[in-house]
DNA sequence: TATTGTTATACTCTATAACTATA
DNA sequence: TATAGTTATAGAGTATAACAATA
């Protein structure tokens, strides 16, 4: 009987940290990626918006967009419909970074994947959706 | 041409939060767990041997051995062969604690695993020796 | 009252640097 | 000297609780 739920689970753990690991100084991390790429993907987003999406609270989405901020790709406005909420941007720095990462890809994670069989990459694609969902049940 | 280089590694930083968000209180955590799986496979181990085994640095791996040992899982002795090395193993106490676990397995990973369909479980389990080769590179 | 966002605070995991003991 | 481990310290990422502003 197989199970793999435990070697899974642990190999998972295992590759974010070792993706964490990659992160060189001064540069975006994970979390601020994510958002970056959403408000690229999808327009300017609330605050919630962007807590929900990457599964993370309010308060610890609002650190992490007051990073970027101070680093010159977002910008945040207070809605015109309803002063509750905020509209959350990028500048033109932030869509400039976007773009240049698109391009060039995340050169630490590309040169792995690049390593690997076709097979190997098959096994990868048909598993992204899959650990998606996992992520969002 | 597919490029799924940015999207999966989104998705396994989302993956790894949520799995980190499901860590009940008082719980044993993913890296706590992924040592005392690895002491009870391979018996005693090392504090250096952890530390490589699940890409952490020494003193990194040694505050988590101290958590394990507060809380009765795990002992250290000098090594009798090289005084300068330790020999960090179960106690009965952890060993009950692995053979519980192993045979619920994780109950949140589990159940959304069960929630699969065979296809989806079938390209999880071609993708974990791939995600692990990985980690590993 | 309920919703949206923010501030204050603290916890976990991890790292680097410096130190101790032993080989 | 080199190696194995430990201690001290710091940083990133996240959470909960309390608060402010608006609907």
């Amino acid at each position: 009987m197989p199970e793999p739920s435990t070697d899974l689970r642990l190999t998972l753990v295992r590759i974010a940290r070792r993706m964490r690991q990659q992160k060189a100084e001064g540069e975006v991390g994970d979390g601020q990626r994510s958002v970056l790429f959403c408000i690229q993907d999808r327009g300017p987003q609330t605050l919630g918006a962007l807590a929900d999406n990457d599964l993370v609270t309010p308060p610890s989405m609002n650190r992490t967009v007051n990073v970027l901020i101070e680093r010159g790709y977002l910008t945040r406005e207070t809605s015109t419909v309803d002063a509750r909420r905020v509209s959350i941007d990028l500048t033109d720095a932030g869509r400039t970074w976007v773009r240049e990462t698109r391009r060039r890809r995340d050169a630490w994670f590309t040169t792995r994947l690049a390593k690997l069989t076709p097979e190997e990459r098959d096994a990868l694609a048909l598993a992204e959706p899959v650990l998606r969902k996992l992520a969002e049940s």
